[in-house]
DNA sequence: CTCTAAGCTTGATAATTATCAAACGACGGA
DNA sequence: TCCGTCGTTTGATAATTATCAAGCTTAGAG
């Protein structure tokens, strides 16, 4: 593993505070591997052996039901994930594969568990790290159930341009179809949501988002801090 | 406290195993308080004083955005909640109100914060529960993109069924409403739903819900372990 | 016992979303 | 440069869900 990885990875809220000796502990048993385009990291029902960490590319988290599949989450380096699985060493509920060329750090599930015995601010690293990732997934059902498809496109537009400093223009990192499925719906009413926002200073072509006029997008999207935070 | 609640509580996963003296030091700094039906206990927005828990009644956890509102979770004794909120000081992202008569005991965030520093199992314990907790939002969120409602009322049925123990019959604990906002739809789409499921074997008078045909019902419903579990 | 209010159901209609089919357009390989 | 593939868009239609408006049922108040 490179500096730059070891560095990247260091400064990750999850690691920041952790005392030398056992972050080299955790490093020193994992691996740090690279994987081309739409490879599957892991799949829903199987146990972990290794919390993964995205430390380049992007990374999708999926879910199926009865040939149905729903992306759940699209990560971006650097995230950890599968953290609950590990935790509790119960099956993976979503699957996860690369929607670029992606590098992963993977450290075996028993090193993450003996290292939250021994490391009391490991241990409260990962405790606040979970809840902000359930603190997401709340906002991610309230959006869900509460709004309507045009509604979500509009808001993630808005979150996605804060996200990359207000440049009102956002660049897709990914194909629509993974957009739409993000957003729950299919990349038909992508396409035609994407067409109405036209009416609210949303001009679109390609990958390119651009935001024409931030505040007619905003009486349209109508954001809450409590969903879109 | 009396007894009988002391003994609950000290039961749940996340105090099971605390030590003595940091188990007592929690409930001396805690409140048991009695509510009525229909008291609002949290309300979203706001910052987390208490760590709550169910000891006996109802509690429904409920989101709002743009004057609609939606159930989260409906929680039944005994289970803490906005465990994500005390941990992270953070805003409240959801609301909570009685659905009947309640015993409430609250835990100082203070106190949680500061037995989690000095007891290693009952941080391990934080940590075990909120990943459950993550792991319970990913289903629903894998239930509410991936389902049609019918679906969704037939396996929330065969779960409430299963968690009774098999008896083939269900009483539902709060209005009708409350449920069909709890799956995602309107009240008259619930009542739909529940006439629909007349064809696959489920009969239902007032709260009553009664299985007269379990394994028509489960084909209908294909219940999957990923999201049923 | 009757009345009333609240919750539930039913019907009609509208909005939203999904599905199926076809056409378009950009990009890479021959 | 041309062709073919794949992702996207557009159109037509169907399914699902929400909304609005009555009616119905039932439990509690008087």
């Amino acid at each position: 593993m490179r500096q730059t990885e070891w560095k990247l990875v260091r400064a990750l809220p999850l690691f920041r505070n952790v005392k030398a000796a056992n972050f080299k502990k955790l490093m020193s048993a994992a691996f740090l591997q690279r994987f081309p385009y739409g490879v599957t990291l892991i799949r829903e029902g199987e146990l972990p052996d290794f919390l993964h960490i995205v430390v380049d590319g992007s990374v999708e988290m999926y879910g199926t039901d009865d040939g149905h599949e729903t992306t759940i989450d699209i990560l971006q380096p650097v995230t950890t994930f599968i953290l609950a699985a590990v935790i509790r060493d119960e099956v993976y509920l979503k699957s996860a594969r690369t929607l670029t060329p992606a590098q992963i750090l993977m450290i075996p599930a028993t090193a993450v568990r003996e290292v939250f015995g021994r490391d009391a601010t490991f241990a409260r690293a990962i405790v606040s790290e979970l809840a902000m990732r359930y603190r997401d997934l709340v906002r991610a059902l309230k959006d869900e159930k509460l709004r309507t498809g045009a509604q979500r496109l509009a808001n993630w537009i808005l979150r996605a341009d804060a996200s990359h400093g207000h440049r009102h223009s956002v660049e897709l990192e990914f194909d629509k179809r993974v957009l739409a499925s993000r957003l729950g719906m299919t990349p038909e009413n992508l396409s035609r949501n994407l067409a109405l926002l036209t009416n609210y200073g949303v001009k679109s072509s390609g990958r390119d988002i651009i935001i024409e006029d931030a505040s007619a997008l905003k009486r349209f999207a109508k954001p809450n801090a409590l969903i879109d935070g």
